[in-house]
DNA sequence: CGGCAGGCGGTTA
DNA sequence: TAACCGCCTGCC
């Protein structure tokens, strides 16, 4: 399927740390797992900026349905005007966002972000890809064959609190282990999806954590994670140096959006850095 | 080898 | 409630 699409750019969608189940091809491309679903996602850009044209999706199966996709990747939501409106309340923001300007927030399900930004603590993006592969692989299903390849979903709630923190050794979690299998625990007893009241309480979830299960699994747009580059960006662009005052002027400043905002921070300073 | 990577929980004062 | 520290693991 074929979509018109603009402020969207793939590096910037899956290269700003908000997703962990992708893989980047060398022609630009990106083989992407969402739930059950698996597509390879391309680019046709028209604009000098690349972040505009025409996306392509492959997927496994023909009777994918567009909609899926247009929800998950977020097309719905209008980031010219966000931008817009961002780079008007703040002078950093009308600088950075022209290097993440392609940037959505993608609808992961509110599971699935819980056990990646479990695993993401402390840790650094390629491990935190292979943990989620190899977890999935150990307890997930089958989701199904692409290109060649198996692929798998992340275990449910169910499997995974089934388990003791020996069956799960070979993924190679570290004391994260625990703490996805208490959580897992804790959302099979309430038996329900997890929730915006549920995410504070989770066994290995702090205030980052947190912040990153409702901004990204929840639709929690007004989130603001805060993490070390962030600390590093805040401190640099706007000399600000304490948590809680980070988090004061993000809620000020760029308020409903704040969790968009903390994404161009996020791509600015890890494109800056390299 | 020590230091560290997109933190957290537990313990202290 | 704030500061400190250990922690699984892999990589430098």
């Amino acid at each position: 399927m074929k979509i018109d699409v603009r402020d969207f750019n793939l590096k910037h969608i899956f290269e700003c740390g908000q997703c962990f189940r992708w893989n980047a091809n060398l022609n630009g491309s990106y083989t992407v797992v969402a739930g059950n679903r698996i597509a390879t996602l391309s680019m046709e850009y028209t604009n000098a900026e690349k972040t505009a044209g025409i996306l392509n999706i492959d997927t496994a199966s023909c009777r994918e349905s567009e909609e899926f996709w247009r929800n998950y990747l977020d097309l719905y939501r209008d980031y010219g005007k966000i931008k817009e409106v961002l780079a008007e309340r703040d002078d950093v923001m009308r600088r950075v966002i022209p290097f993440g300007g392609g940037i959505r927030i993608l609808k992961q399900d509110s599971w699935e972000a819980t056990v990646s930004f479990l695993i993401s603590q402390n840790n650094n993006i390629p491990r935190i890809n292979n943990n989620i592969r190899d977890l999935s692989k150990l307890l997930g299903e089958s989701i199904g064959f692409y290109a060649g390849e198996e692929y798998f979903g992340i275990p449910s709630p169910e499997a995974l609190a089934k388990v003791t923190e020996e069956e799960l050794a070979p993924v190679r979690l570290g004391y994260r282990a625990k703490y996805l299998i208490e959580t897992a625990k804790c959302i099979v007893s309430k038996g329900r999806q997890v929730i915006e009241s549920d995410v504070k309480s989770l066994c290995g979830v702090g205030p980052k954590v947190a912040n990153c299960i409702n901004l990204f699994g929840l639709g929690k747009v007004e989130s603001f994670p805060i993490d070390v580059w962030i600390k590093k960006t805040m401190t640099d662009l706007y000399g600000i140096k304490k948590d809680d005052e980070m988090k004061a002027y993000a809620e000020k400043t760029f308020g409903e959006y704040a969790g968009i905002a903390q994404q161009y921070l996020f791509y600015y300073v890890r494109e800056v850095g390299k």
